[in-house]
DNA sequence: AAACTCACTTAGCAAACCCCAG
DNA sequence: CTGGGGTTTGCTAAGTGAGTTT
């Protein structure tokens, strides 16, 4: 539990409550529900949650208490501690803390009592798992942790991975694929015989699907009153638009109408009858895709389930790739089908027409001794066949919105080479445990460097460590205009007198991110600084951008990047927050809560939103009203203890209503009232926490930032079963952190 | 050193699924 | 046995950051 110093954080809570978002007033419609959002992501706390302190706490609101000052001078015993606790130790926890040293660090845990074993065999017996889809139900009852007997492969290949990330050659068309033919099949061979930049030695598969034709349906749609003839090329683009009537794209977005509009229209052609949106009516077409998916949902059981198995034998074929002679598991191997755009945010491009993807598109990555896939469409094959061994993808195509970037199809989050990534992406982050008290101390230092440059980076990187920002990468003018870190405009940030920073900017995705913060008076100055004498649009870092401010992080830690920060907040914070007491005697039921509440705290430091559910509302009345019954009951049931006291006669039905034949005794009443208490606590419990993760997304941060070994360790540690943590799929992710050490510290 | 290319991770939303109270 | 609510899975957009080209 997070120890309730945060009377005066409530206070800040309620202060970014009050900022209204009169400055924002341009928002479109998207956004401008974000914006909602977020308003209650920040007051959330100044709402009805009575016991609130020790609940609830979005860690970028707590951290504005922080007065990292110290942090470089004096504690380089502080600087593994997440931000969040390292700035809110009010003295006397800091003095704790001191003395609770961490236990023994248990350095890349990776076992190193393990005997060493050949690349080959380590995999095999990790991928257990991932190999299951064929003829499970044989060992579905063992938990996973047992099911893996070789956790980890990542120790035999650290050592030849380091500093190898210079050495990037890519290899061109025609030039590759000789070397790895000479490669012998047998892929017996330790990986330190391999050169780094290899991720394979073999890799077969068969391709990707592609969707099945357009099939028209002839429905007719209305134009000013009238029935309209449409090709089935100008229908299937229409029934895209229509089967999104009620969505915010098509109700909200102008720019969403203009560019379908757009490119309808040259589908339609020059003297086409259809001459304006406005005058369309797609209803029918909207109304025959509902009966369809009605008339789908309205199948039996058994055609479902024989339409199911039919879908699995096709997607069969393309769900397996063998990778060094190992079977393993392809992420998504279909091709996208043709669709309307759904830009997130104020997209330019929002609502085009996203054009139907043919193998002629499709490059495929194959091994060299591989048969290439035969194209599964008739008549046509691929643009491509490749046999690049440096790059993991199995098949890409450009994007027909921004023919820039690609599409790939990789393999399987359980894979073994995304698993060793995963890997490594930890191990860096944790890496950054022995270099973040210098790292702090060099920015603290810069932030009053003559070189304005260098101040840049300083405060830069002051606000990626203190706030979990992104980099913020310079994006194209045919983009939604967010940005991260380096891209911050002035009007972003808003200096507050003496030392207090507002932040409201559409991150990633158009996600806002709005925070107050206090900071340390350099970067108070220095961020007004880099604003005077410019306009709002204008870059508040006008000397840097992300590329160099990673430049500078390579220079203090091999491998440092801005994103790193954010695995190391975000793990360490959990980490830290799973460490701290908890109750002796704690449920478990308690424990999860606990666990999910770090997973909440994490979750608000990197800004991991999610939409309030329509039906939110409705749901938490409803349980407004069964708590409300619950509590009448509870009512009843002591008059009656009273009366049963008092030897009086009860009424003929109980509080829940039901019928009875004799008068309770008081203590059948006592045990009844007990109950009914604990059934209230819980819904209410049930009802805080609903409303408390209503715009908060766990999920993120679990999948992508949280080392999974510190919550193996911390369930271990507290005897929770690791399935209540994890689901499958993430179990399957995270096969490899099974073993982790009870002990495990992040 | 800016602009561009490429590969890979991170992100939220929506459909599908699943389970249980009524 | 049904509907609704939570959970999982699928989908694809949107980032990061490396390395290359100009």
């Amino acid at each position: 539990m997070v120890p309730s110093t945060m009377s005066s954080a409530q206070e800040n809570r309620s202060f970014v409550a009050q900022e209204t978002s009169d400055d924002f007033e341009d928002e479109k419609p998207i956004a401008a529900s974000r914006l909602v959002r977020t308003q209650v992501l920040s007051i959330r706390g100044s709402h009805a949650n009575s016991d609130d302190s020790k609940d609830d706490k979005p860690i970028a609101t707590a951290r504005q208490l922080v007065k990292p000052s110290q942090d470089s001078e004096d504690d380089d015993d502080d600087d593994d501690k997440p931000l969040s606790s390292r700035l809110l130790l009010t003295p006397k926890s800091k003095g704790e803390k001191r003395k609770r040293k961490r236990p023994l660090d248990h350095k890349a845990d990776s076992s190193p009592k393990r005997p060493k074993v050949s690349h080959a065999c380590s995999s095999t017996s990790t991928l257990k798992i991932t190999e299951e889809k064929d003829d499970d139900e044989d060992d579905d009852l063992i938990p996973i942790s047992q099911r893996i007997k070789e956790p980890t492969l990542l120790t035999e290949k650290k050592a030849m991975k380091v500093g190898s990330s210079s050495t990037r050659k890519p290899i061109k068309k025609g030039q590759n694929g000789l070397k790895l033919s000479s490669c012998p099949k047998s892929t017996n061979v330790l990986p330190s015989s391999n050169d780094g930049q290899k991720k394979w030695k073999t890799l077969v598969h068969n391709g990707v699907m592609f969707p099945p034709p357009y099939e028209p349906h002839g429905v007719k749609m209305m134009y000013e009153g009238k029935p309209v003839d449409l090709s089935p090329e100008q229908e299937e683009v229409a029934t895209m638009y229509a089967v999104m009537k009620d969505t915010d794209y098509v109700q909200k977005k102008q720019t969403f109408r203009n560019n379908f509009w757009n490119d309808w229209r040259k589908l339609l052609g020059e003297n086409h009858v259809i001459r304006r949106l406005d005058g369309c009516d797609f209803t029918p077409i909207y109304e025959w895709c509902m009966k369809e998916k009605e008339n789908r949902k309205q199948m039996s059981r058994e055609e479902k389930k024989a339409a199911g198995a039919e879908k699995k034998k096709q997607e069969e074929k393309y769900a397996w790739a063998f990778v060094d002679g190992e079977k393993e598991i392809v992420g998504r191997f279909r091709v996208e089908p043709p669709a309307l755009f759904r830009g997130r945010g104020e997209h330019p491009k929002s609502g085009k027409v996203k054009r139907r993807i043919l193998p002629s598109d499709v490059t495929i990555n194959i091994g060299q001794d591989a048969p290439v896939p035969e194209c599964p469409v008739p008549g046509e094959r691929w643009k491509e066949a490749r046999h690049d061994d440096t790059v993991t993808w199995l098949a890409f195509w450009t994007d027909p919105i921004t023919p820039k970037k690609f599409k790939y199809v990789y393999l399987g989050e359980s894979s073994s080479l995304k698993i060793e990534s995963d890997q490594k992406k930890y191990e860096n982050a944790r890496m950054l445990k022995d270099y973040i008290g210098k790292i702090r101390a060099d920015y603290s230092r810069d932030f009053t460097s003559k070189d304005c440059a260098k101040r840049q980076i300083a405060v830069a990187t002051y606000l990626i460590d203190k706030l979990a920002l992104r980099a913020g990468n310079e994006k194209g003018e045919e983009e939604a205009d967010t940005v991260g870190c380096c891209t911050l405009k002035v009007e972003h940030v808003k200096a507050i007198a003496p030392n207090s920073l507002e932040f409201n900017f559409l991150g990633k995705d158009s996600i806002r991110y709005q925070n107050t913060v206090e900071v340390e008076v350099p970067v108070y100055k220095e961020i007004r600084q880099f604003q005077a004498g410019k306009r709002g649009g204008d870059d508040l870092f006008d000397k840097l951008d992300a590329s160099r401010l990673n430049a500078h992080l390579k220079q203090q830690m091999p491998g440092l990047t801005a994103k790193v920060f954010r695995t190391y907040n975000a793990s360490i914070t959990l980490d830290d927050l799973l460490n701290k007491e908890i109750k002796d005697k704690a449920d478990l039921t308690e424990k999860v809560a606990v666990y999910n509440h770090a997973n909440k705290e994490v979750a608000i430091i990197c800004n991991h939103q999610r939409t309030i559910s329509k039906s939110h509302e409705e749901q938490m009345s409803k349980l407004m009203e069964k708590i409300g019954g619950l509590r009448d009951n509870l009512k009843e049931l002591k008059t009656e203890l009273k009366r049963a006291k008092r030897g009086k006669s009860q009424p003929l039905t109980d509080a829940d209503g039901k019928k009875r034949k004799r008068n309770s005794t008081p203590a059948e009443l006592e045990k009844k009232i007990a109950q009914k208490t604990a059934d209230i606590e819980n819904m209410e419990m049930g009802m805080r926490t609903k409303e408390d993760l209503k715009t908060v997304a766990l999920g993120t941060s679990k999948l992508n930032y949280l080392d999974p070994r510190i919550t193996v360790a911390w369930c271990k540690r507290n005897q929770v079963p690791i399935q209540k943590m994890f689901n499958t799929t993430q179990l399957r992710k995270f096969a490899w952190a099974m073993a982790a050490d009870p002990d495990f510290r992040f």
